[in-house]
RNA sequence: ACAU
DNA sequence: TCATGT
């Protein structure tokens, strides 16, 4: 099915870097309607792929937390990254190569994230960003050469 | 191959 | 050109 959807014009565009992969690395959120930054994070080392479920997740969150104190429902999630996304999917990044025992608080922000995947009754819906068609998401930190 |  | 992943 190659259906071409439309380039969206809200919603939260969440973006995932690394400075080498491993390297430092993180995530921020973006809203697509103003360009306005929601929410960066940042960590001393980490895969690309991590960076980008560690960010799903905290939109995710972020968007229930919006609607449920202050009634502002920002949409739905976008994102680049086909491997964060089947990660989110499944509940689980456990496909990582990346070992995180010399980590232990992005071992934690993991397991955490996955705690709140497996617990939530539901969560916002969250959609492949199509970088093809619409360009570089709104989050992209710019680092590629 | 595809997405980063 | 290398690394992270399905
Ligand atoms: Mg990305
Ligand atoms: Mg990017």
């Amino acid at each position: 099915m190659n259906e071409i959807k439309e380039k969206p014009i809200n919603g939260v565009a969440v973006d995932g870097y690394c400075k080498g992969n491993p390297g430092p690395g993180g995530y921020r959120g973006v809203d697509i309607s103003t360009g306005e930054i929601l929410f960066e994070w940042h960590t001393e080392n980490c895969t690309n792929n991590l960076a980008e479920f560690i960010g799903i997740v905290h939109g995710l969150g972020f968007i229930k937390e919006q609607s449920k104190k202050f009634g502002k429902n920002y949409g739905i999630i976008y994102s680049d990254s086909e491997i964060a996304i089947s990660w989110v999917k499944s509940k689980s990044s456990s496909g990582t190569k990346f070992n995180v025992d010399k980590y232990p608080l992005l071992k934690q922000r993991i397991f955490k994230c996955e705690m709140f995947l497996s617990e939530s009754k539901s969560l916002p819906r969250y959609e492949k960003w199509d970088t093809k068609n619409w360009g570089e998401i709104p989050a992209d930190f710019g680092n590629k050469k």
